[in-house]
DNA sequence: TATTGTTATACTCTATAACTATA
DNA sequence: TATAGTTATAGAGTATAACAATA
């Protein structure tokens, strides 16, 4: 099959897009047996980190909108992984059970791993300047917001 | 509303999916009146570039399988922006049709606006490291395959 | 009036398996 | 046997609008 040429490779947000699509294929596979979705994991990690925070506060942080958020809490309880307790009429306290507590160590062990195989190809200064520049891009646009 | 502490942040596969998100949803901001999708609009610019190419070859080339690539270009032909003449048997040549080489020109008016807009908050070296290393956490990977 | 959680719904991208017809 | 295109289907993320209950 011909090589064909492809100036979207000069692009930013063209080779952003291919290379985190490999990062996370590689992050689903790194955390496969759990047999949890990348967005339940990482709403897992959130609130392990920040104990009788609320579902709009998890959404606020990791840029999940309130609507999509219900599903993601929903099967984390049904687990056993969280609990909620009400706070006041309208909000729930987040907490992680021992069980949710025991997952979020090792969900964390392996993504340091997986973290240090993509890392590990870079020079210090390379990676240092790819993590300062990220947020600088994330701040050039208007829609960094959960919701308008 | 309370603002969570969120370790995430110090994660390269982390900062990438949240900046390319943002980074998307301008592309579309960018394009939202040619009413295509971004895949639709790569692959109309991808076959531009490279007339008749095969639709499992543009597919290679920006990481699309086979199978998804079906109905990308049977709307890029309903929309007479693309055309194709049978190679053989079972291969097929793409071409952009006079309408689609123009749509083709004015999306890459408005990409290299998009793109500069964020690129400008770098500064040049920051900007070639970042272009450097991409394709090289790419290749850190097994999983940059279109199809296997 | 604004906020929290919720429901319902739609869209886009991605993934796999299996089929056809051709080479 | 391998390849090009196709069909069908499922999963994941994301988006909007509207609602109830509460602050």
């Amino acid at each position: 099959m011909a090589i064909l040429t492809n100036t979207l490779d000069n692009l930013l947000g063209y080779q952003m897009r291919r290379t985190t699509a490999v990062l996370m294929a590689d992050f689903v596979r790194t955390l496969a047996d759990f047999d949890m979705r990348p967005a339940e994991i990482t709403t897992l990690l959130v609130i392990a980190e920040n104990p009788d925070c609320s579902q709009s506060e998890v959404g606020e942080a990791i840029a999940i909108k309130r609507a999509n958020m219900v599903p993601i809490i929903a099967r984390l309880i049904e687990r056993g992984l969280v609990a909620r307790t009400r706070v006041d009429g309208r909000s729930l306290a987040l907490r992680v059970t021992e069980d949710g507590a025991k997952l979020a160590a090792e969900a964390w062990r392996r993504i340091a791993a997986h973290e240090a195989r993509f890392c590990e190809r870079l020079d210090p200064g390379e990676l240092r300047t790819v993590l300062e520049v990220l947020p600088v891009l994330r701040a050039a646009s208007a829609s960094d917001e959960t919701e308008g």
